[in-house]
DNA sequence: CAATTGATGTAATAACATTACATTAAAACG
DNA sequence: CGTTTTAATGTAATGTTATTACATCAATTG
């Protein structure tokens, strides 16, 4: 699927994840649109959950929060296995995709006829500047 | 670290999720422990977080909830990264090591100059036999 | 036995996420 | 067009997960 026309609360949430430095909560991002007419946080999450979708945003299970993709490429979804470094220190976020470790994973899952929907790998540690 | 003795609480924390089909959230651990004496949150946070660190459990990011470590060998901590698929039919969690990954990783952020402290990776999908 | 350290108990609160229901906007179609 | 249908939105309430703060108790150490 093709991403269509972003409606207005999910161009605002794409704007203020794109204008971040970092991850950002759910509940970070509804501080930041609260002037912009933001209340609750189901409009938060119901934008999210369609950007997910199509692929403009990942969610980082280890932090609960949310980041735009930083793929270069198209958002074309299903750029394969998404993988990303996650420093302690500075909180910044690295997005990477590795074809080797995408087949590994495709062979190990395949041995055990497991199905894979979602695949999340996320490392944390520190990076260059703050090890 | 070799793993202490454990004290009360952490046995008991460890015992539900050593008997439990599945990953429990701490919440639902509480609930299994009320009736041996257990009556707020914090008591299983503080003892996953020992048993974490022992490496006897494991957290399942994408879930929120936690399993017992399921390597056969001595939990002498540390054996490398650990890998886990979660089925959502039945939510049957299987958790794998593979030094290959292992070492794809190792050279991906080696080459970012990144330290890693913790690795997770999660499989979400069907099983077998929900497939 | 005093001092320190680790574990525990309890309450309150913070942080993250969803359910339920009403309303409005947009698209599809006769 | 106007009607139907579908998607998006608004709002409140609630559910779930995790932490902070503070007091007490137990074990170890010196």
């Amino acid at each position: 699927m093709a991403t269509p026309q972003l409606t207005k609360n999910q161009t605002m949430v794409m704007d203020a994840l794109s204008h971040s430095e970092g991850p950002m909560s759910a509940y970070t991002i509804l501080d930041k649109l609260r002037d912009q007419g933001f209340r609750a946080p189901l409009q938060v999450y119901r934008a999210l959950d369609k950007l997910l979708e199509y692929g403009l945003v990942h969610r980082l299970e280890s932090l609960n929060a949310f980041v735009a993709c930083t793929c270069p490429h198209e958002h074309e979804q299903d750029h394969g296995v998404t993988a990303f470094t996650i420093c302690e220190g500075c909180g910044q976020v690295t997005e990477f995709h590795d074809t080797a470790i995408e087949q590994r994973l495709s062979a190990l899952t395949r041995a055990q006829n497991f199905k894979t929907e979602k695949t999340t790998i996320e490392i944390r540690g520190h990076c260059q500047s703050c090890a």
